[in-house]
DNA sequence: ATGGTGGGCGCCCCA
């Protein structure tokens, strides 16, 4: 009676329905969290994900940026969005999907600024937005636990964006001063992830130092013999639902699909 | 040191 739950930067939920077709072939998760969807709620191709057995959707999208949906094959109880840095960005929604044993998980899905090219937030506002979006993330776990959190256990899954470890991206040396890597965004997502104990499940299941990506650029010429990847794609599990962690898995064969994005998705399996 | 590719939208933004 497990739940398997999949995080995936589609990067255009409309292009890429058929590949979350295939997503859902292969792995059959139950819960399948998307970024960047890039697609306002009215065109947000629902009959293709209920033809795939995902009956309840929470979507908050706009037109052309950003964007984030939860699909779910068991029922969605309860939706709700929050706004970060008063930018009107659909960059976060939860979900409380009922579990095989009756009980109910919250799902949160963030899609995290991605910062732009400089990482100096005095001369760069997107990497300043960066920054200050963790901070908010930060206040919010600190003032509103239980609004965040749930007694059954709480899931924060989504593209943060930030490669936290040195095994998390093809070369930590030559990727200090790159924005994703900097000290500064991964001292700040360790602060996120400590301020309520969250449990980095895929590293607990696969240990540095292998090295684990999820994100490969599109720039390469064959990102598969470079291998030039990033950790940006994560799954968090509540330390009360961390023991019910059964096994993890980086969808890299996604990323070689026809057309794909450049993000493989990210799944769990948990016995919760 | 630079530019490489891809998506959305509409003559240029974002990743």
């Amino acid at each position: 009676m497990s739940v398997t739950i999949a995080s995936w930067n589609i990067n255009s939920v409309r292009l890429r329905a058929g590949l979350v077709a295939r997503l859902a072939e292969e792995r059959s998760p139950d819960i399948i969290c998307l970024q960047e969807t890039k697609c306002p709620d009215g065109s947000f191709p629902r009959a293709s994900f209920e033809k795939l057995g995902y009956r309840h959707m929470a979507i908050s999208g706009q037109k052309g940026y950003h964007g984030v949906a939860i699909l779910s094959r068991r029922p969605i109880v309860a939706t709700s969005i929050r706004e970060f840095c008063g930018m009107g960005d659909c960059r976060h929604i939860a979900a409380d999907i009922e579990t095989p044993s009756g009980g109910t998980l919250r799902v949160h899905n963030f899609y995290v600024p991605a910062g732009g090219d400089e990482p100096d937030p005095e001369i760069n506002p997107k990497f300043a937005h960066k920054l200050s979006f963790l901070d908010e993330l930060i206040d919010w776990f600190r003032q509103a636990p239980d609004e965040v959190g749930h007694a059954n256990g709480t899931v924060l899954v989504g593209d943060l964006n930030i490669a936290p470890l040195p095994e998390d991206v093809w070369s930590h040396r030559q990727l200090l001063n790159v924005v994703s890597h900097t000290p500064v965004e991964t001292d700040g997502l360790e602060r996120v992830r400590a301020e309520l104990g969250w449990v980095d499940v895929v590293r607990r299941h696969t240990p540095p130092p292998e090295k684990l990506f999820s994100w490969w650029s599109y720039r390469a010429r064959d990102w598969a013999a470079s291998d030039r990847g990033r950790r940006l794609d994560h799954i968090w599990l509540s330390p009360d639902l961390a023991p019910a962690a059964r096994q993890t898995e980086i969808l890299r064969e996604a990323r070689g699909w026809e057309r794909p994005s450049d993000h493989a998705p990210v799944l769990a399996r948990l016995d919760p």
